[in-house]
DNA sequence: CTGAAAGCGCTAACAT
DNA sequence: ATGTTAGCGCTTTCAG
């Protein structure tokens, strides 16, 4: 229809720079484009190219609002260079490596974006040997060196400082399994805000709790009946643990944040359901999604060899869940 | 390497029943597939066959735990089949129909499953002219087959059977913007219970909150104002829209169960998370999703012509947020 | 500045 | 019971 060969429309649409086309055929061109609607076949050029244009993402649980903070960022991030997102949902019960080869082998996939990493060992033995390039997003391991993660250490600092900041002193930490790297790196957090306050680090006072409400709710309940009395202030590793505590401490009569403060990490629409609203440390999941497949891709086109990134920013979000701390605090358990 | 043509293996990996091949040579096939770890390239075959053996949905909130069982449900029905799930955020805010161009235009997807349908007018124009077929889940649209929903006149029916077993009369309906499909069956399910028990509709005890929690709390908010003392049971269109309204019920002082019952439409985590624990009824939806994926694809492929599904299974799960009525409550607000 | 030709890895129709 | 052939729609090298 604009009268040139495909292989010069080919070469206008995919922007090849050593083409020296004139003016006016790219017109033709661009005209006879508009008027037939023409899009290049995906399948054609992946099999020309041997790309998919696409990437994969692999999830433990889509209920999380950290994930689908982070997918929504990479969807916006592969969209943003043409690629798609293809969500791969990977149960944590039962994990199964395989599913990383059945994307890049069928060529589905040009690289993965990992939130997943249980079984670490296997897990990073199958994205090993894989013929495509993967990062970890969310998650560090050693030996790794594609990764992007958010400043747990200093999110995890804030939140303690801020406590600090309203007077309190003895704050206790429902932590995460300190194997697993955002918890370790929280733990941390909260062990240097405590030091910078000159305020002596007390074991007594960390309580592991999982991911789960009723970690939260289990480990709260441990720490009421071994500390009752002596912490006025809670730091949650996770907003789920944060709400578990709550219903904790709901339950044991105790009013928040009249009686104890909590802070949680990562914020969300849920920091608002609760009651009360909890206070939260933001960190930037979104933008941590896009620039891990923006990574991603760069890597995959040859622009860059690996990648290593720590979204620094973190924002404490006060809600109700804290408040300064009286002199005249009371514990006494109502009804 | 196994000593055949291509195409004999390509018959028997994609099962074709015309194919009569001798139990040697499928044995020779396999070993050789299994040594060389031989997977389809899923490009070529796409080029070849004019599909891509992919899905697209189509999600406007990734964080709301009703889209996330969904895709889950979605994504393991597509694959299932073989297919991938491909992903594409779609702004409530911003909804742009091209969207669905693009995925079907550059032939990423063989069908769409979509679940956003806000300025439904636009949105059908556009999936109308689209040249591949698509099934709405959870949404209803005049002139539209395809779709697959939950009982929500079922659901809502049963929420407010339960309040009316545990002894309510006076139960108000936080509920969604009529014009949807969804909030309207939810409401017609209210008014069902409440005529089948004998109860007069009452306009008044009907606020519409929108699906934010905002909108719940501020439902809740009008419904004390205007009918303090006239309501002890609250049923609510949504998850969101009853956190909400627990919010302004604790702000104003009163106790759930015991001055109010709330129930909220769809379970997921949250409603174990917010305070007390949420009763919600609980539908189908990961099934839904699942079964929105299957039959997309027998569309596809070519083994159905349309669906039209309605998942019928209702269930009230109970928790702290709903009591029977005491025959002497007590309206007082405290504090 | 543009065209011609080859070929990516499959599948389906047709041979044998 | 299996092989041969053609071609899906692109991109890329090479020619002119």
């Amino acid at each position: 229809m604009a009268g040139v060969d495909k292989s010069t429309v080919s070469r206008m649409l995919g922007g090849d720079k050593t083409l020296n086309i004139r003016e006016e055929t790219r017109q033709r061109i661009s005209r006879a484009v508009a008027a037939l609607g023409y899009r290049p076949n995906m399948a054609a050029r992946s099999l020309r190219t041997a790309r998919s244009f696409s990437l994969g993402i692999t999830i433990a649980s889509l209920d999380n609002p950290v994930y689908s903070a982070i997918i929504r960022g990479a969807e916006q991030g592969a969209a943003d260079a043409g690629y798609s997102l293809l969500i791969a949902h990977m149960d944590e019960a039962a994990p199964d490596s395989r599913v990383y080869h059945r994307l890049v082998e069928q060529h589905r996939v040009d690289g993965l974006l990992v939130t997943t990493l249980r079984n670490e060992k296997e897990h990073l033995a199958a994205l090993k040997e894989l013929q495509a390039p993967f990062v970890l997003v969310n998650r560090k391991a050693k030996g790794v060196r594609n990764s992007v993660v958010v400043n747990d250490f200093g999110g995890a600092k804030a939140a303690v400082e801020a406590l600090i900041r309203m007077g309190h002193r003895d704050i206790a930490h429902l932590s995460g399994n300190p194997s697993r790297y955002n918890a370790r790196q929280r733990l941390l957090g909260y062990r240097a805000a405590l030091e910078e306050a000159g305020i002596p680090f007390r074991p007594e006072l960390v309580v592991e709790a999982d991911y789960t409400p009723d970690g939260g709710e289990r480990a709260a309940r441990v720490l009421m009946e071994t500390q009752s009395r002596r912490f006025t202030a809670v730091f949650a590793v996770t907003l789920v643990a944060a709400a578990g505590a709550l219903a904790a401490f709901h339950q044991r009569g105790f009013s928040i944040p009249e009686d104890i403060s909590v802070v949680g990490f990562h914020d969300g629409t849920v920091a608002e359901l609760l009651y009360p609203p909890l206070t939260t440390v933001r960190v930037p999941l979104e933008e941590m999604g896009r620039f891990a497949a923006h990574a991603l891709i760069d890597i995959i086109e040859g622009r860059r060899r690996g990648i290593a990134k720590t979204f620094e920013d973190v924002e404490v979000i006060e809600r109700r869940s804290t408040a300064p701390l009286r002199a005249s605090r009371n514990l006494v358990v109502r009804r």
